[in-house]
DNA sequence: CCTGCACCTTCCCACAATGGGAAGGTCAAC
DNA sequence: GTTGACCTTCCCATTGTGGGAAGGTGCAGG
């Protein structure tokens, strides 16, 4: 099977897929005598499972292990639930902070007259120092 | 004042201020004879403004539409209004994609023994096919 | 006066994950 | 044969941030 195919088949493009191949999240694939790559169902299988994974948010680099884990058949399930909690926390950790920062754009945003006026308290609010207490992170984001 | 002051007034990094500077968020500094950027209190003011809005989660060309807006003293209240709102809708789409995530994970750890046994549920259901429904979007994060 | 240290300057590199696109080879159908 | 849909590799851009090198500055203590 073509790269294409394989791409229509996991929803994962056919640019992934060769980075994926290029970083070493993926074993090089087989080729043809042209050189095209060549996929089997095994191949689309492995891609289906990193295409759920990345929709699940797991980085690039969780879904290397979470691949590893797949392949090891002997061990502990232990360690995959703990991935997976692991990355729970973690979601549940930035969905408080997204919280926080909603109520607060909603408490600016209802303050605020929305009309032909000039005067805004968004910007006003927006203007004092005390901070939002929201601060770094960044890094693994749901891909909607 | 000195970058240094001036970063540490405000929680942005001389790094990011220079950065800022380089990409026309901000004007040039005033430099000093050494060739030193010089900021006044003004300035800090500035910083703050941008330091908040980024903690709200807007990306930097809102914040350079909302440094405008800040400045436009006649613009109506309506456009900044918008602008906020718009940021909320964003966010209130992606915290229902992580929820949507998160059950889903929560329900996939929740069938794995998470012992010493090796079968894995999780595993197993991240190997079917069938999709977790999020895709593409990126962008926007909460700083956390 | 010299030395050291803390600060400033610019410049380049890296990151995560993805898309865009160029330049060129291949294959199948017509 | 030519056309068009593939495939190949390469390089570049994105967003926002940090790291670090190489060099200038300014002040304090000896």
């Amino acid at each position: 099977m073509n790269i294409g195919q394989a791409s229509e088949q996991t929803g994962v493009s056919a640019k992934m897929i060769r980075y994926y191949e290029s970083i070493g999240l993926l074993p090089s694939a087989a080729r043809r005598a042209n050189g095209y790559r060549d996929y089997s169902d095994q191949d689309v299988a492995v891609l289906q499972f990193v295409r759920r994974t990345r929709d699940l948010g797991f980085s690039l680099e969780e879904v290397a292990t979470l691949l590893a884990l797949w392949s090891d058949k002997k061990r502990p399930s232990r360690q995959v639930k703990r991935l997976a909690e692991t990355h729970i926390a973690d979601l549940e950790r930035r969905m408080r902070e997204m919280r926080a920062v909603m109520k607060t754009l909603r408490q600016l945003a209802q303050h605020c007259h929305g009309d032909e006026r000039s005067d805004c308290p968004i910007l006003d609010d927006l203007a004092k120092p005390r901070a939002a207490s929201a601060k770094k992170a960044r890094r693994h984001q749901v891909r909607s």
